[in-house]
Formats: C-alpha cells, structure tokens, sequence
DNA sequence: TCTGGGGTCCTAGGACCC
DNA sequence: TCTGGGGTCCTAGGACCC
C-alpha cells in the first residue's frame, strides 16, 4: 500500500488532503522523542522520511498534520484489503501489515495476464477501500517485491525473467531485499555500489567475507530466489516494549512499566490461546545501550504472576541508581499453544 | 539528528546428553 | 593425561523487515 497509515488518515479526514500529513510520535512542538511512522507525499516534499526522528522532522515543516499512530484503525482497514487480495489466488503470504505476496502462477498464463490481473487487483482495492498501492511482478518474490518498490506511488511495474539481470544491475545496492545499512557499508567498504557489482563479484570471496549470508546476497543480485509464497500462521514471540517520555533510574517506575507491559503482553498470549516458556527482557540505557536478558522455565506457563515476577528478577541485574534507563520491554517465546500442551499432559 | 514498536532469522558459545 | 563426534537446547546479540 503507498504511505498506509497517512493514506488511510486521509481516507477518514479529507480535510488533510493535499497537505503534509506525518504519522508517529508526538512531535512537543520539536522536543519529541521517538519517530516518523509513515508521511505521506507532501511531506516528503520537505525532507521528511519515514523512521526520522520526529523532532527533526518538525524542523523541516513544523506546520505539517501531525497524528498518532492509530494502530486499531490500520489492523482493520488492512485485514479487509487482505481479503481482497486474498480472493485471487491459493498461495498467499502477508507481509507486515500493509504488503503480501500472491503467487498466480496457476491463474495466469504469461506476463501479460499477469498484468491485467494486477490493474484489477487495483481497481478493486481502490474501488472498495479508496486506497492505492504499487504492485510488482516477477519470477519469484524477490523480484517481485523489488518491482514493487521501483514506481511509487500507484505503481505497476513488471519485470520479466529475461529481464532480471539488466534490471537489477544499475541499482544500489541497499534497494536489495536483506540488504540494510551495515550490509549496505561493508559491500561499498569493498568496492561495491550497485546491485551489478554484487552480481559481477567473486562469490567465493563474499562467501569467506559474509559466511551464508555471502552467498544469499549474491544469488539475490542475480535475481535468484526459491522462496515460496506461504501463509506464516503461526506466531513465535509476541513482545511490549515502551520508551519513557524522560529517562529514569527510579527503580519504582521502571518496575511497574514492566508489570504493565507483562499485564499487556500476557492479555495477548491468553487470547490467542497460548503459554510460554521463555521470559526475556530488554532494557535500554540512555546512551541506547540495550541488552535483552532471557529465562526458560522448566515449564510453560501463561499465569501473569509467573512472567511478572521473572520479569522482575531478569532486570534486577541491570538496574543501577547510577544509569538512567529510557526503554524496558518484555517478550514472550517458546510458545506452546494451549491445545497441544494439553496433550502433552 | 538522536534514534518507536511490532516482529523474524541467524550466529556463536556453552551446557548437557549419548 | 589428554580429550571424539554426533546431537539438542539455551542465551545474548545483531541485522533485517514493515
């Protein structure tokens, strides 16, 4: 979906059409802590980016439509584009709350089908939703998802097999699915710009440099991927973690954040009818030094008194008078759905 | 410039078992 | 006195995604 959340905002107030709009932290007139969620087109005309610290955002426009994010709001309206989208084909895989990937494979015969599929695949998300989105499509989800990326907003771009080497070679290589920003500065450490370079590289030597991952990139800058589309149903953690509106060493306020945050936590493992055996918590100094700190139990549990009072013990090491903290979380894995805990007993 | 919150996957070392 | 080879599970940290 182009610019989700800021879309769907406008979507429900058209009184922001055609002015900047930022989705995220609370901007405190420049003194905000956290980031840019989502802006949309307009905003971006100022400089603004989506994960920019929100105070720095307001600098470059402070009279932009500022929002929080209204997360009920977008898992609503995207759980019914993903009906739509869901409708027109057997395989099919979510990705995040506002991308999927559909393999039609089986419902069209060639490019060109593929094509009309996606316009009305379009069509129908903005005729229902009014929202539109940038479809790609290629040989696998690699490439599709890389077309996807490359016209924006309401973009429908192809690229065929035969296609698949021309059309990676010229791009950075940060527009490569994996390839975030430490990989992004190794590669350019050694000489590499463009996806094309990757490519053209001595996979032996990335394979030394990188390990598997080494090999993975390569394959990917040769437009390689046997991925499957697949629905990923089942969860594997499930987490809360909070920023302090100040940083804090009161040990007090730290500790009943954490309780709220387990209360929190712990509502979703009972409603999505799980329990767990692994606690961790994650504490993050002011100087954004985090470390996280887990416990597996001896068995699965999904009593609150159990995860609070873990909780509590894991954090106690790193809790010092002397350093302030500025974000605890807690996370829940080694999930074990209630069901098949029964059986086991 | 000052860095959210929800996740997944991978790695490396250590404990432990046969 | 020196020390195999296979495996699983746990833990902490890091990179990546939206």
């Amino acid at each position: 979906m182009d610019h989700f959340f800021t879309a769907v905002e406008t979507r429900e107030h058209p009184e922001y059409k055609e002015k900047p709009v930022v989705v995220g932290a609370d901007p405190k007139e420049g003194k905000g802590r956290g980031v840019v969620s989502t802006c949309n087109y307009e905003a971006r005309e100022y400089g603004i980016r989506s994960g920019m610290p929100i105070s720095r955002a307001w600098k470059h426009c402070p009279h932009a439509v500022y929002l929080p994010v209204n997360h009920k709001l977008y898992t609503e309206v995207s759980s019914k584009i993903m009906k739509i989208l869901r409708k027109y084909v057997d395989k099919f895989e979510q990705w995040g709350i506002d991308e999927a990937f559909l393999d039609v494979s089986t419902k069209v015969k060639d490019y060109e089908g593929a094509k009309r599929l996606a316009q009305r695949i379009k069509q129908e998300v903005y005729r229902k939703e009014e929202l539109t989105c940038s479809i790609g499509v290629g040989p696998n989800k690699l490439m599709a998802k890389i077309a996807s990326d490359f016209k924006k907003p309401n973009g429908l771009t192809l690229v065929e097999e035969k296609d698949v080497e021309a059309f990676l070679a010229p791009l950075p290589v940060n527009k490569l699915l994996w390839v975030g920003k430490k990989t992004a500065q190794k590669l350019n450490a050694i000489g590499i710009e463009t996806i094309g370079d990757l490519a053209n590289y001595d996979p032996s030597v990335l394979a030394e440099k990188f390990g598997v991952w080494g090999t993975q990139i390569y394959l990917s800058a040769h437009g390689i991927d046997k991925s499957e589309v697949q629905e990923r149903w089942e969860v594997k953690s499930m987490g809360r973690d909070t920023t302090f509106e100040e940083d804090t060493s009161d040990v007090n306020h730290i500790l009943e954040t954490l309780d709220a945050l387990a209360e929190d936590v712990h509502k979703q493992l009972v409603e999505s009818n799980f329990t767990c055996k692994t606690v961790t918590v994650k504490i993050r100094y002011e100087n954004f030094e985090t470390h996280t700190h887990g416990k597996t139990l001896p068995f699965p549990t999904d009593r609150l008194r159990d995860i609070q009072k873990t909780a509590r013990e894991l954090i106690q090491e790193f809790l010092r008078h002397d350093r302030k903290v500025r974000l605890v979380g807690v996370r829940l894995s080694n999930l074990v759905s209630t069901e098949k805990q029964r059986r086991l007993i």
